[in-house]
DNA sequence: ATCACTTGTTCCGATTATCGGAACTGCGTT
DNA sequence: AACGCAGTTCCGATAATCGGAACAAGTGAT
């Protein structure tokens, strides 16, 4: 896997620390060295080190390893320095003011998407995503919103390490079939989740996009099929959450156009 | 720098990592390079490695870094596996050394705080409250600590739902005196419990602060006016305190700056 | 209570990954 | 056009990493 140069010490121990956040709570060493298919001294030395800096702590008795506390304060950091959200924040209230359902921001990481931003609707029956949450990108809206306003090369790349899992009945299982709705994402500039993530689960994505013309994040509104039907939001939400992406992506610099057919 | 064997290329790409998370914005390979104190070749590797797994992430154009996505994502992670208590639990345990007398953290539920973590004195004589025991807000100082570094709404909201009962004749009984009160606090960084509770108990706490700056919970020293007395306690005590919850605070991500006269 | 077994930790030599200097590239300025 | 500057690549010497073996400390079973 390393094409070029790369420390690989510094990788295998953020590999670690990768390896323990997707854990559930806390890992012993040996469930660690596994994991990461490594010598347990290795594993042992780098987890010494990860400590030393706070990225990881060990339980005193139990001997286990946990995120740390640096990451909190890095990731909060990370949030911050994000100026998209100063960008996109007053856009994303009003779309939720328009619609009172939960608005979301992301942007992609590998074949995933992390939310950055997040208002939620009134309702008590809600979705119940955090920020820096993630999610398959080829399940959610948002990730293909993104995905179809990618370069070509990223796409193809990406769509080499999609894990096709079928999360639901109506998730696309195939490299052909996402390669088909992009085009249609590309040319609406919209992008829909129907019951793709999860069963009655709705949301109508558009992308960000920066001076290259490139989707560097996107924004949704998801609501409950018990509210709107997808029609209502193809007519009423699709072309409000098109608007104002296409705004903070000309605040970003974007002069790309905007596609023919944005009601599709 | 510890003299234990550690993994030093990880030490050196987490350092740049952190460099970078306490950079405002982000920062050219050439800052990084003198920052960290490294060869430019070094540097450059390190990057490329933290790039590929996207700890950082690199202008196109300025080829200037900044934090990733996957911080966010991992600190998310590490807020909700990491709670509170392992991160103060340290700092609580100095405190107790420090001061012979019992430490407690408490969060805020509602009007009331409830005990999250205790570390009892040695003493015969002591305070006999337990963890998930709630207490109403205004009458403790750390109910009082919370309170003043709230969010301003969420304040009004609070006041507005006490239960004004004066528990001893030292109890604040108006909303005018609470305010008066959390404004003082809010200066010094420290909140007073002079017998508001129950006769002869005295406490100095201050408030933990998360990334947005408001209080998440709160950390005291609580001890009978038999061992020690109220000008012992704010000039011993309060300063110890304080510190430890700045500390805290910080590695939660929190940049608020301290107030101005911790010490009144 | 003892023994076997699992998990975490230390030691040490061979190997290999890392480091830094020098050289190359691309870009903006004088 | 030449220069300077920042980022990137190349390459050999060196120093850091790796993994096996041994040690320590618990844990559970006989």
């Amino acid at each position: 896997m390393p094409d070029r140069q790369l420390a690989k010490t510094l990788a295998n121990g953020l590999n670690l620390l990768i390896l323990l956040s997707r854990q559930e709570g806390d890992a012993s060493l040996d469930e660690l060295t596994k994991l990461a298919g490594q010598s347990k001294t290795a594993c042992f030395r780098l987890l010494a080190t990860l400590k030393e800096m706070n990225f990881v702590e060990q339980d005193a008795q139990s001997k286990r390893y946990r995120l740390g506390a640096q990451n909190i304060s890095i990731g909060a950091s990370a949030l911050n320095s994000l100026s998209l959200r100063h960008v996109a924040m007053p856009f994303m209230e009003k779309l939720r003011a328009l619609s009172d359902e939960t608005v979301n921001m992301s942007v992609l990481e590998g074949t995933d998407i992390v939310f950055v931003a997040r208002l939620e609707a009134s309702h008590i029956i809600n979705t119940r995503h955090r920020i820096g949450e993630r999610l398959p990108a080829h399940c959610t809206c948002q990730g293909k919103a993104i995905m179809a306003f990618s370069p070509p090369e990223k796409l193809e790349r990406l769509l080499g390490q999609i894990n096709l899992r079928a999360v639901t009945e109506h998730t696309l299982a195939t490299p052909q079939a996402i390669k088909k709705e992009l085009a249609l994402i590309r040319r609406r500039g919209i992008a829909l989740n129907a019951q793709e993530l999860e069963k009655g689960l709705c949301a109508v994505a558009a992308p960000i996009l920066d001076y290259s013309g490139y989707a560097v994040a996107s924004l949704n509104i998801a609501f409950p099929l018990l509210r709107h039907s997808q029609q209502e939001a193809i007519e009423d939400f699709a072309p409000a959450v098109a608007k104002a992406c296409q705004e903070i992506s000309r605040l970003l610099g974007c002069t790309r156009p905007a596609p023919f057919e944005p009601q599709g």
